[in-house]
DNA sequence: CTTATCACCGAAAACGTTTTCGTGTTGAAA
DNA sequence: TTTCAACACGAAAACGTTTTCGGTGATAAG
């Protein structure tokens, strides 16, 4: 087993001093024609490569992108990722990452782990408890240190740093403004609690497009769901009582959940209600009926993300000015709404 | 703005020396009670906390992972990831995650880009490139400079070291074991070209399994696909000539697209035609009919193999005695087959 | 013959730690 | 008064780089 080989190796080997190895390397002027071939060759034999943690050191910079987020197992989170490990590959940077598990603690302990040295600035979006709980310390306080931070998807008002994000009330806006272009004016929005931003943002979009369309809006055409494993009984309550000709999910369980539970109950989708879906993930595209939904392409959300983060990275003097970009949104229709 | 602190800065404050300083900040009993106290006060109250990079310098080591994986966007290697994530974490370990988007070269690029110092060891999957090409010299390379490798899932012979796989072989045989139980003898497997290596290996427990049974093999039962994207005509094909009455499919997209094919010629699954897939992910859930499948279990596969990584990095003499492990699998029966 | 220029190279600092070893001071024992 | 141990602390090396600065010898110019 031959163990890496350094400068000062190859320094006593070859009978010169370390200076003289790395500026050869570096193919200074300095060094004669002579010695840095001798030298290249010899770091070629042993192929040599520069130790990335002394670099680091030296150059106070790891080129290395902290990457946090609240799950894995998550086909939207993980396109982001993807998006985000590509175009910091493309330039030279690598990735890091690390699960908060939804969890305010995993978060900061996530953030602490890193912020010393570890990485030259963070990418995140916020765990479920941390949006509860409103505390945002932690992210401040490694603002303050001089670290960059991009938030995505999951972000706050409350910290002032870069952000991209899907105009997520929008979005729904355009989902339900479908529906009642087909005539349909019985829509049930099936959503999250209130706490999450963007379940927040697109039951905001289901209200405003009712209220804009001079459709009068029921709370109990809302179901708000808390834990997905017992919620069939309240979307079940929302179908018999109140027969809606549509129903909006704010993400895909929640929309193949409905899903199963009107075939359950001897509906057929579309036939007897249509369903629009949030995100453009596997379980839309798969099940039976295919569900139409809105795309959010986390491909792009992570490679803006990314991109944001390393262009502040290698600019020279700071910038205090942040900007939010919106990657835009789309309808895809597939066999869970009826065509016009 | 305030800066990182650090043990000079806290040193020239307090007008005492580096060494005193970090003596104090651990607790030497060199230092005496009066110092320490007020070190450690000054060091509270600037949240001083030792610069990560220095310390992997001075001790060669730097408590992170490196893990290499074809794509992120899959529902198994994300779990497997979770899995790996969890453990390191337990274990005071980070992970850097770098995506060989099934091209060898991006694979020998991340590795080398790893190699020189920013990790401890890896934990790895094989691109598809790689294993059609054979070529491990990447790999065997970085073992030889004593960097540990754990291989899972996509693993080869060819390469000594850790690794972590279930036997693809004796589950594909369970599952055709059950159709065969249920009198079913005319089984077609849908699955890849043989260099992937999985997909080779559940083709052979089909094979081992229809053969032990006393049934002919058939090759034209079997469809080997390429490309996804242009499967169809294959299946049908299949479908209509052979009139299975039941289908293995070696991964969760595969069994998809066949029950979707099987139902768009007017059969019906399970009633006409049984399928079981591979990987208990998002879509053999979720899909309509849910589909019976092979439960590869990727957590504990993650887990385990993190643990070989840290356990191998951790013994203090090295041991070129290397394990392969066995995690279990288990047919996890849904509404694509009947029960008996 | 002196001086300036140039090519070539090495010493050393710096990045932030930890740790070994040395040193000065103090108090007590002889 | 001398000696010695204990105590408290500092200097310096080490990890592997890069870079600045200074130095040496040779050669060209004056």
């Amino acid at each position: 087993m031959k163990r890496k080989v350094t400068l000062k190796q190859i320094a006593r080997e070859l009978d010169v001093s370390i200076s003289t190895v790395s500026k050869s390397l570096r193919n200074s002027t300095e060094i004669s024609e002579d010695t840095r071939q001798k030298v290249q060759a010899f770091a070629k034999l042993y192929n040599y490569r520069p130790n990335n943690i002394a670099l680091s050191l030296k150059n106070k910079k790891t080129k290395t992108i902290g990457i946090i987020i609240p799950e894995i197992v998550h086909h939207f989170f993980a396109t982001v990722i993807s998006g985000m490990e590509q175009v910091a590959n493309e330039n030279g940077y690598n990735v890091i990452v690390c699960l908060s598990d939804e969890s305010f603690d995993k978060e900061v302990i996530n953030m602490d782990m890193l912020a010393n040295g570890s990485i030259d600035g963070f990418i995140m979006s916020l765990s479920k408890e941390t949006q509860l709980k409103k505390d945002f310390h932690h992210i401040e306080e490694v603002i303050n240190q001089g670290m960059p931070v991009v938030m995505f998807d999951r972000v706050t008002n409350e910290v002032l740093c870069d952000k991209v994000i899907i105009d997520d009330q929008l979005a729904a806006y355009k989902a339900i403004d479908f529906f009642i272009e087909q005539k349909f004016e019985n829509i049930g929005l099936v959503t999250t609690v209130d706490y999450v931003s963007v379940g927040k943002l697109r039951t905001d979009g289901y209200i405003k497009a009712l209220t804009e369309h001079g459709i009068e809006v029921h709370d109990d055409m809302i179901v708000r769901i808390e834990d997905i494993e017992n919620c069939a009984s309240k979307i079940e309550k929302l179908i018999k009582d109140k027969k809606p000709d549509a129903i909006f999910a704010v993400n895909e369980l929640f929309a193949v959940t409905s899903i199963k539970l009107i075939n359950k109950m001897g509906l057929r989708v579309p036939e007897d209600i249509s369903v629009i879906g949030f995100t453009d993930g596997i379980i839309s595209r798969f099940s039976t009926p295919s569900i139409s939904t809105i795309s959010q392409n986390g491909l792009k959300m992570g490679g803006r993300a990314a991109k944001m983060l390393i262009e502040r990275l290698e600019m020279e003097e700071e910038n205090e000015q942040y900007t939010t970009e919106l990657i835009e949104t789309e309808l895809i229709l597939r066999e869970s709404t009826l065509t016009l």
